[in-house]
DNA sequence: CGATTATCCTGTGCGC
DNA sequence: TGCGCACAGGATAATC
């Protein structure tokens, strides 16, 4: 499951062997994949050199020189995978990135992912620019379609998160993971960060205090940091791999998340799992409070 | 407005 | 051994 690690393994990747290359087209054969809008306005990218690659959550997006800017969104089993020209194509092959350096294909068995070309947001004054969206480091905060996100989790505030869960009932992990709060965590690394937290995942957000606040802050930087160093998380499942195909290496530094009766990695007391709503959460009973 | 539920989809793994 | 089914879960629309 694609999380922010491991959409920033990627971008760094992506941007590491195509930044600067000549795209020649996209073949999209998923029938799901471009869905809101035609998958023919693909062909604007056609010639088209890749400037840049950024993420905002788990979005990705690709900008290129003319301004044009192509959101990716991996969702649950989306991959994308750099491939020797002629590779014999895999199962779930929804789209191909013929660029000179070489195949960039998506896979995506489940198809919840998608591609987009982004549409602008609308100046101040209310008209739409002419035009792609501009380019620059503020892309994503440029692009409409990603305009409902929070702040990436990555700059996680403790400030910002005491106004945000100020009155909410909602538990803990339901604010973690939801996209207008902050940007990029999913069901694993928010056990993850509350365990790092020492805090309940099922209590309500508007319950922790400050000092609680502080940690769970402090704890989502620093567990995506150490996440995004390892390179990611690569569950049994195999549904991440990397550009290359590669697995990550931060599951075996879960304490947590899928590890049910066995012990805590602290304290050796068997990890439950409580469950609120249609969600669930793994903790420990004796570190998290 | 906030919280909850159903929906999309396929591969996996469990129980019988 | 094989079959059926629950389950996995990110984002979003619908509903309460």
């Amino acid at each position: 499951m694609p999380e922010l690690p491991e959409v920033e393994t990627v971008r760094r990747d992506l941007s590491r062997v195509y930044a600067g290359d000549k795209l020649a087209r996209i073949v999209v054969t998923g029938r799901r994949t471009v869905r809101r809008h035609s998958p023919d306005a693909l062909a604007a990218l056609d010639g088209q050199v890749l400037s840049s690659v950024g993420r905002l959550g788990k979005y990705l997006w690709l900008e290129w020189e003319d301004g044009h800017v192509l959101v990716a969104h991996l969702r649950m089993s989306g991959q994308m995978l750099a491939v020797e020209p002629g590779a014999p194509t895999e199962p779930h092959t929804h789209a191909v990135f013929y660029f000179s350096r070489g195949e960039l294909r998506f896979v995506d068995p489940r198809t919840f992912g998608e591609l987009f070309l982004a549409s602008p947001l609308p100046d101040r004054d209310g008209t739409a620019p002419a035009g792609p969206p501009a380019a620059g480091p503020s892309t994503g905060a440029r692009v409409a379609e990603l305009a409902h996100l929070g702040p990436d989790a990555l700059v996680a505030e403790a400030g910002y998160l005491k106004t945000t869960f100020a009155g909410r009932r909602g538990p803990l992990k339901s604010l973690l993971v939801d996209q207008r709060v902050l940007a990029g965590i999913g069901n694993i690394y928010a056990d993850e960060i509350c365990f790092e937290a020492k805090v309940r995942p099922d209590r309500p957000g508007g319950s922790l205090k400050s000092r609680e606040l502080q940690r769970v802050a402090a704890s989502t930087r620093s567990v995506l940091g150490a996440a995004i160093s390892l390179r990611g998380s690569t569950l049994a499942d195999q549904q991440y791999s990397d550009l290359f195909g590669a697995q990550g290496g931060y599951q075996s530094r879960h304490n947590v998340y899928g590890r049910l009766a066995l012990p805590c990695t602290s304290c050796g007391v068997p990890v439950q799992r409580v469950r609120f709503g249609a969600k669930s959460a793994f903790w420990c009973p004796r570190c998290q409070r």
